[in-house]
DNA sequence: TTGACACATGCTGATAACGGCATATATCGT
DNA sequence: ACGATATATGCCGTTATCAGCATGTGTCAA
């Protein structure tokens, strides 16, 4: 078995960068292929393919407008990472935490350093 | 170029479901590799790889103790995928998307069926 | 109808993940 | 030293990605 396919869930499908990128970009409303294509710089069958994977999990929907195809965003399917992220979000809002990690850097250099204190 | 490297970035390293569970594990504070082999039910190898992945992204680090490696959660790792999605909760959590959600629905179909009314 | 435009899909090649199994390294107990 | 335990790493085979390019489908204009 390989790696999950990238249209399993929504964790693998924003694993990529340039479907973020779509969904940053289509946050700002619909928008069609085209336009797509020019804000990220992509080939055309590139970002149609990239949309089908987040078409595939629920990420996107097209609407028909002519010869075009408007993509609109479809932020529900990103609940599940966000319910999952949510609960480690606490940890380091704590504070505790980013000290914790400091302090424990500190405490590892110690042992590395033997008893140098 | 085939897809990018599961440790590129948090964001590829949590796509394999196993790793998030060996995460969720690790919220509970330290553990020892045989402890997260038995409860995910995985070989210890892969339990080996998938927490070599994990402390590539900075996601967890390693402690030694006697002949076992007590690992420990990392949670700063986690912060920009919490950041990229916060956004988006915005979205949904305004009830208007929903909402919205199901008026398109419906205009689509309407679309779908002609001029049904 | 012909042509241009917008978008989707199919194919090829290269890369790397993931599972399984064997094995190397290090520590503890006797 | 020897065996058992704990963990990490290496290799192999299968699979699916992603980039690039060509091509198919549908729509608008003249």
């Amino acid at each position: 078995m390989a790696r999950a396919a990238t249209t399993t869930d929504t964790f693998n499908a924003i694993a990529e960068p340039r479907r973020r990128q779509i969904l940053d970009l289509l946050s700002n409303g619909e928008r069609p292929v085209k336009d797509l294509v020019s804000a990220t710089g992509l080939t055309q069958p590139q970002v149609s393919k990239h949309l089908r994977v987040l078409r595939e999990v629920g990420a996107v929907s097209a609407r028909e407008a002519g010869r075009q195809r408007l993509y609109r965003l479809d932020p529900l399917a990103l609940k599940p990472v966000h319910d999952w992220v949510r609960d480690y979000a606490r940890l380091w809002e704590d504070r505790f935490t980013e000290l914790d990690a400091v302090l424990g850097e500190l405490t590892a250099k110690e042992e590395d350093d033997g008893d140098g204190g």
